[in-house]
DNA sequence: CGGTATCCTTGGTGATACTG
DNA sequence: CAGTATCACCAAGGATACCG
């Protein structure tokens, strides 16, 4: 029946979206390289001393994360082989995640990129002020 | 009164959020970047031959992107000076997107996280299946 | 301290249709 | 062709409370 026209399309659409993710995984892992918190996460990461924080220093050290998305992220980049997790079984239980050597390579990169963003804000944020002002204009 | 303590203590982390915006800027433009369709539009018009791209051709080369999406986007980099918008009055009107000199600095920053995506996938791919076979072991 | 489990809100996202 | 506007949805993300 036509009733199913648009629901059809839609899963056709999502499978060939699917398609795409496995055809192309660098762009699944760029999507995921490219998170939020993955940035901040692991730029705090690499200007650690040790490459290493506790838990509860990172979330410190990114405010506005929530525990939630903090561990959420850390398990993934667990997973994904970036940082490792060292439990010390002390009687207040110590959590230190460290930067591995690929989670270091990465961090290197990333943290280029927050140079740029902090030595181009001022260009940008006079773009932003320009493109504001015209629109206001109108 | 006490009935509003957890609107309070919401208000009172909302308002500690922005003031962190606003004394960290750098970490707004980081997020901005790190945005999804951000990485793949700039190294999508980095690859380009004249680093410039029409906009369905935009569309084309990247799987999954919505036109909704896909002109957000483009005009939040043209907002921030890392695109310029080109209109030719044509007939059917073309437009093309083509990076700043700004935006290729940023363009090449990010075609490196791209290319380490890239040489490190299969490491991180491995890593993956390691983990998940421990936990599927647990 | 370092989580996990739960609920709930928000907004990112896509589908659709319309304009110039 | 290149948008804009609207709706509808679902999952990301935050707040809260509770374990080890």
């Amino acid at each position: 029946m036509a009733t199913s026209t648009a629901a059809a399309r839609r899963e056709e659409a999502r499978f060939a979206y699917d398609a795409f993710l496995k055809e192309c995984p660098t762009g699944q892992l760029l999507a995921r390289i490219s998170d939020k918190w993955v940035g901040l996460i692991v730029s705090a990461l690499g200007e650690a001393d040790d490459r290493s924080m506790r838990y509860s220093d990172l979330g410190r050290k990114i405010p506005g994360v929530s525990q939630k998305m903090l561990t959420q992220t850390l398990r993934s980049l667990e997973r994904d082989g970036l940082v490792t997790r060292h439990v010390t079984p002390t009687v207040p239980v110590r959590v230190d995640y460290r930067l591995t050597d690929l989670g270091s390579s990465l961090g290197c990169l990333l943290s280029s990129v927050k140079i740029w963003a902090e030595n181009h804000f001022d260009e940008v944020s006079a773009h932003r002020d320009t493109y504001d002002r015209a629109a206001a204009a109108s």
